[in-house]
DNA sequence: TCTGGGGTCCTAGGACCC
DNA sequence: TCTGGGGTCCTAGGACCC
C-alpha cells in the first residue's frame, strides 16, 4: 500500500498553472507566428492508467480504475480511469463509490505516486534529448518551445521519443502560443497532433462554451451565461467595461482576452519557485476528539516543516484548512512574526491557528500550509 | 457525485496610517 | 466629530488547474 495517495501533480518544481496574463501586458492577439517559432504540448495520454497497464498487461483492453487506495468502498476519488471505463462516464475525481456503480466490471488500483513520478522522469529526460526548450507542467504534461519549418512532422518525432523510451503514448498540440497549444491537445487526444493558430482560431473556437478556454471553469462559465455570453466568441466580442464590473479589474478583461485565444509564448526550463507548500488529509472517518483533531494537525505541520526545510526558505504565513461535515470548508492563517523552518514553531504556528476554529462539527478534513515570502 | 491532494492567483473588506 | 481620500497590509474565500 503506498503512504501517500497523492494525485498529480505532486509538490515539486513545477511551473504555475496560471496563464500569465497580467494588466499592462502587451498581447499578441492576431500575429502569426515566424514558420520557424511554435510551442508545442505534449499530454500523456491516459497517463496513470497507462502506467499501471504497462505493469500489469493482462489489464490492457479493461476497464481500469486508479485511486485512493484502490478500495471504491472508501473515501477516495478516481485519479484516472482508462478509455474503457470512460465508456461507463467514469472520470478523474468522481467518487470511487460511484465509479464502481457506474462500472461494477473496472478493476480498481491503488495510486502509486512514485511510480508515476519514476515514469514521468523518464518522458522529460527523452523530451530534453530534442532540439527543444522544456517547460514541465506536473506529471503528464509539458510544454515545448522549439524552432521548424514542420511543427506536424516535429510533433509526429515527440510522440516517436516518448514511445521508444517509455512505451506511452502521447497527444500533442500545435500553437503560436501557449493557450493555443494547451486547448489543441484536447482536440488532438488521444495519440494525435493538432494545430490551433489565430489563422483557425475563430472557426474552430467561436461556438464553442466559454469553459473551451484554459482558465475558464464551470463557475464562470454559468456567471458569464447570466450575462448572455455563451460562446468563446461572444466572450471575445464583449465590453471590456463590463467584464469589469461583473468580474473584476484583472479578471474581467483577462477573459476576454482568453477568448482571442492570445497568451504567453515563452517557453522556459527555469526552475519554478514554489510560493506555498501544504499537506492535508481527509479522513475515512470524521473526527470529533478535540485531542485527536490537535495530534493530526501537529502531524500535518510537521510534515509541512520537513517540506519547508528541503525548500530551503523560512516560512512567513501559517494556515489552517479545516473541513467540516458535509463539506464545510474553513481557512485560517497567520503571518509569523519572524519567518521560521523549525519544526516545533511551525507546529505551535499551526495549533494557535486551530485554536481560531470553533471545532464544533465533526471534522473531515484537516490541512497545514506554509506560505513562502515572494521576492 | 456524499465529493482527494497540492498548488496558483484574484477579490474584497477591514485595519491602520498619513 | 455629523468625518476626506489614498495607500498598504492582512485575512478569508473563490476559482481554476493538474
Amino acid at each position: 500500500m503506498p503512504a501517500s495517495t497523492a494525485y498529480p501533480p505532486p509538490p515539486g518544481p513545477y511551473a504555475s498553472h496560471w496563464p500569465g496574463i497580467r494588466r499592462g501586458h502587451i498581447l499578441d492577439t492576431v500575429t502569426t507566428p515566424s514558420t520557424s517559432d511554435w510551442v508545442l504540448h505534449v499530454d500523456l495520454d491516459q497517463f496513470i492508467a497507462a502506467v499501471e497497464i504497462a505493469r500489469h498487461p493482462e489489464l490492457k483492453g479493461r476497464p481500469v480504475v486508479v485511486g485512493g487506495q484502490g478500495d471504491p468502498t472508501q473515501r477516495a476519488v478516481v485519479a484516472t480511469a482508462s478509455y474503457e471505463a470512460r465508456e461507463f462516464g467514469v472520470h478523474s475525481g468522481m467518487p470511487l463509490r460511484t465509479a464502481a456503480k457506474r462500472c461494477p466490471d473496472a478493476v480498481f488500483l491503488p495510486s502509486d505516486p512514485p511510480a508515476y513520478e519514476a515514469v514521468s522522469e523518464r518522458v522529460m529526460a527523452a523530451l530534453r534529448e530534442l532540439p527543444v526548450v522544456v517547460e514541465v507542467m506536473g506529471w503528464d504534461e509539458a510544454f515545448l518551445g522549439l524552432s521548424t519549418d514542420d511543427p506536424e512532422a516535429f510533433a509526429a518525432e515527440v510522440q516517436r521519443a516518448v514511445r521508444d523510451e517509455t512505451g506511452l503514448s502521447c497527444s500533442v498540440g500545435i500553437g503560436d502560443n501557449k493557450a493555443r497549444a494547451k486547448i489543441a491537445t484536447g482536440f488532438a487526444k488521444p495519440a494525435g497532433i493538432y494545430r490551433l493558430t489565430s489563422e483557425n482560431w475563430v472557426p474552430v473556437m467561436a461556438n464553442r462554451p466559454p469553459d473551451a478556454l484554459w482558465g475558464i471553469g464551470g463557475r464562470t462559465t454559468k456567471k458569464l451565461a447570466e450575462v448572455g455570453i455563451t460562446t468563446v466568441g461572444e466572450l471575445a466580442a464583449a465590453d471590456p467595461e463590463q467584464l469589469a464590473a461583473r468580474f473584476g479589474p484583472t479578471m474581467g478583461p483577462y477573459f476576454r482576452i482568453l477568448a482571442h485565444g492570445a497568451g504567453d509564448r515563452e517557453v522556459t526550463a527555469t526552475p519554478y519557485i514554489a510560493r506555498s507548500r501544504s499537506r492535508e488529509t481527509t479522513f475515512q472517518e470524521n473526527l470529533t476528539d478535540r485531542a485527536e483533531i490537535e495530534q493530526k494537525v501537529r502531524e500535518l505541520a510537521r510534515r509541512v516543516a520537513e517540506d519547508v526545510l528541503a525548500e530551503g526558505r523560512p516560512a512567513a504565513r501559517v494556515g489552517v484548512k479545516v473541513r467540516f461535515a458535509p463539506f464545510i470548508t474553513q481557512m485560517r492563517s497567520v503571518t509569523l512574526e519572524h519567518r521560521t523552518s523549525d519544526a516545533a514553531e511551525l507546529e505551535r504556528a499551526a495549533l494557535t491557528v486551530l485554536n481560531r476554529f470553533e471545532l464544533s462539527r465533526p471534522v473531515r478534513l484537516l490541512g497545514v500550509r506554509a506560505d513562502f515570502d515572494r521576492t
